[in-house]
DNA sequence: TCTTGACTATCACGTTACGTGAGAGTGTAT
DNA sequence: ATACACTCTCACGTAACGTGATAGTCAAGA
C-alpha cells in the first residue's frame, strides 16, 4: 500500500489528479483511513490507472472512460470504440493540416498588406419556390455539401424533379463557435413530382414554399466556400451604404459545385429592406 | 449599422459570442443605445472581427489577440508571431500523428488481450555523488533529452569531466497533467574539474552532493522512455510485495541514449525502506 | 390602444480537468 | 515540545463561451 504521493511517483500522475479521480469515482483508493482520511493505494490499482490514462490519451473524456471501465463491455465493442476514436484522430490531424494551409494563406495576405476585394452587389427580386428541404446540424462546408449530395441522390432515386439550383439557408443566425450550425438544405422541385417523398424519407425531408423576397441583396462568389466570409463583408458594406437593413436569414445558392472547391460558384443572398438604422439615437422631432 | 443578430449573420459568429467579445472588450459595438442597451455594429467592424477570427484560428488565445490588435505592433513582429504559431501548429500535427501511432499500439495490445511483463528488480546501495545539475520544466521526454544533451555539451566545452551516467530526478512528485513536469538533470562530475561553471552558466547549473541511498529498488528498462510506465508497475509491485515503502524521488539513470528510442537503456531507481503500510488500520498493541 | 411575437438585454450558473492557495489535522524525527 | 513533511477538505480560478431565466424593446396587426 502506498500513500498518495508515492503512488503519484509510481504513476507519474499528480497528487491533485489522484484526489480528483477519487472525487469523481474514477479511481478510488483501495483504502481510506477513517481517522485521518489518508488515501492508500495498492500497486494493483496502477494497472487500472494506466488504462485510464491510455483512454484519456486516446481522446476520451473522463465520463466516457468511467463507462468504459465500469460497464465491463465485451472486447469487440471496446475495439469498436477505439477504432472510432482512431478515425476521429485522423480527422483531427487532417483538419490541423488544413489549418496549416490557412495559416500559410494568412501569412501571404499579411505580406501583401491589406487586400480589400470588392464584389459587385445586385438588388433583385426572388420568386417564391416550392422546395424539398432538410435541416442538418453540420460542422463544416465539406460535410454540408456531402449531406446535400446525399439528399439530391435521395430525391433523384425517388423520382422528384429538381427545377433550380440547390440552396443553403442559415437559420436563425444560430451560429455556434464550435463550428456546428444548423443549415437548411433546400432543393427547388416540381411540386407535382414530389409524391410521398416526405413519408419515404421518414420525415427528414419536408416540402414547403420558400417565400419570395422583394428586395434581395445578392452577390456572386467564385471560390471555395471556406473563404466565403470575405464576400459577406462586401455585401454588408453595400447594405449599410445603401441604407438597407437585413430582414431575414442568409441564402446561399449553389450555382456550381463540381471539381475543385476553388471553382465553386455561389450566390449569396440577404433579404433586405429600406430603412437604415441611423448612426445616432433616432432624432426626436417635436410636432409643430 | 446592424443589430446584433444581423451582424451575427454577416459574420457567421453567434450572438452570444459577439456579446462576449463586447464584455471582454475585444470588439465593442460602434454604438450602444443608452436607453435600451441595444448593440449596433458597423460593417467596418467586420474586418476587425475577421482578423480576430483569423488569429483565433491560428491558435491564439483571446487575451493574446487583444494585445496583438491593441498594441498596433509593427508588421514584422506580427509576421514573427505568426511564424511562431505556424511552427507550433506543425508540432501539434506531429504529436497528433504520434498519438495515432500509440493508438495503433494500444489496439494491438488489446487484440492480444492482457500482456503483463515482469521486470527483474534488484535492491542495491548507491553512494553519494557530486553532480552538476539543472532543473527544467519540460513537456515530454524528447525535450528532456534535448535539454540534457545541451547541458552535456555545455559541461564538456567548459572542461568539466563527467564521471558516471547522467540521470534524471523527478522532483517532489510534482507531476502535472498537462505533461509539464519539473525534472532535475544531474551529471556526476569530477568535483575538481568543476571550476566556476556555476557562474558561467549564469546560475542555471548548480553543483551539489546527490545523497547516497542505502536501499535502492532498481530495475533495468530497455526501450523507449515513452513506454517506461509499464516498468514502474513492476517496481511498485516489488516494493509492495517485499514490504518496503518509498522514501524519496525517483531517479532515472541513462545508461545508453543513442540511436533509436527503442534501444535506449535506463535504470529506474526508487529509494526505499523497510516498513510496510499495512492493509488495515495499524494494529494497536496493548502493552503487557 | 392593446397584444402578440420577434428580438434584445442582463444576470448567473454550467462546462472540462484539474491548479492553486488557505487553513487545519497527521506522522515522524529531533 | 517542536519542527517538518505530508495529508486532508473546502473553495475559488481557468477559457470561451452555452444555456436558461427573467425582463425590457420594437414594429406590426387587431
Amino acid at each position: 500500500m502506498f500513500k498518495i504521493s508515492d503512488f503519484s511517483r509510481l504513476s507519474q500522475v499528480s497528487v491533485r489528479t489522484l484526489r480528483y479521480y477519487d472525487e469523481i469515482g474514477l479511481l478510488k483508493p483501495l483504502q481510506v483511513d477513517e481517522g485521518s482520511g489518508y488515501r492508500y493505494y495498492s500497486i494493483d490499482q496502477l494497472q487500472q490507472l494506466n488504462r485510464i490514462l491510455a483512454l484519456k490519451d486516446l481522446g476520451f473524456e473522463l465520463a466516457q472512460i468511467f463507462q468504459l471501465l465500469d460497464e465491463d463491455l465485451p472486447p469487440a465493442q471496446i475495439r469498436g470504440m477505439l477504432r472510432l476514436k482512431q478515425a476521429e484522430l485522423q480527422l483531427r490531424v487532417q483538419s490541423e493540416q488544413e489549418r496549416l494551409v490557412r495559416v500559410e494563406a494568412r501569412l501571404k495576405q499579411i505580406e501583401m498588406d491589406e487586400v480589400d476585394l470588392t464584389h459587385e452587389v445586385a438588388l433583385k427580386k426572388v420568386k417564391p419556390q416550392i422546395v424539398a428541404s432538410s435541416r442538418k446540424l453540420a460542422a463544416d462546408i465539406k460535410i454540408k455539401y456531402q449531406l446535400a449530395s446525399e439528399m439530391l441522390d435521395f430525391l433523384k432515386t425517388n423520382g422528384v424533379k429538381q427545377v433550380d439550383h440547390m440552396l443553403f439557408i442559415d437559420h436563425d443566425g444560430d451560429y455556434r463557435n464550435d463550428d456546428l450550425s444548423v443549415v437548411e438544405i433546400a432543393v427547388p422541385v416540381n411540386s407535382s413530382s414530389v409524391g410521398n417523398v416526405v413519408e419515404r424519407s421518414g420525415g427528414r425531408i419536408t416540402v414547403r414554399e420558400l417565400p419570395g423576397v422583394n428586395a434581395m441583396a445578392s452577390l456572386l462568389y467564385h471560390g471555395s466556400p471556406a473563404t466565403m466570409i470575405e464576400a459577406y463583408q462586401s455585401l454588408g458594406r453595400w447594405i449599410q451604404d445603401n441604407g438597407y437593413c437585413i430582414t431575414g436569414p442568409c441564402r446561399k445558392v449553389c450555382l456550381r459545385q463540381e471539381g475543385e472547391l476553388s471553382a465553386y460558384l455561389t450566390e449569396i443572398q440577404f433579404p433586405v429592406e429600406k430603412g437604415e438604422i441611423t448612426d445616432s439615437k433616432p432624432t426626436v422631432y417635436f410636432s409643430g
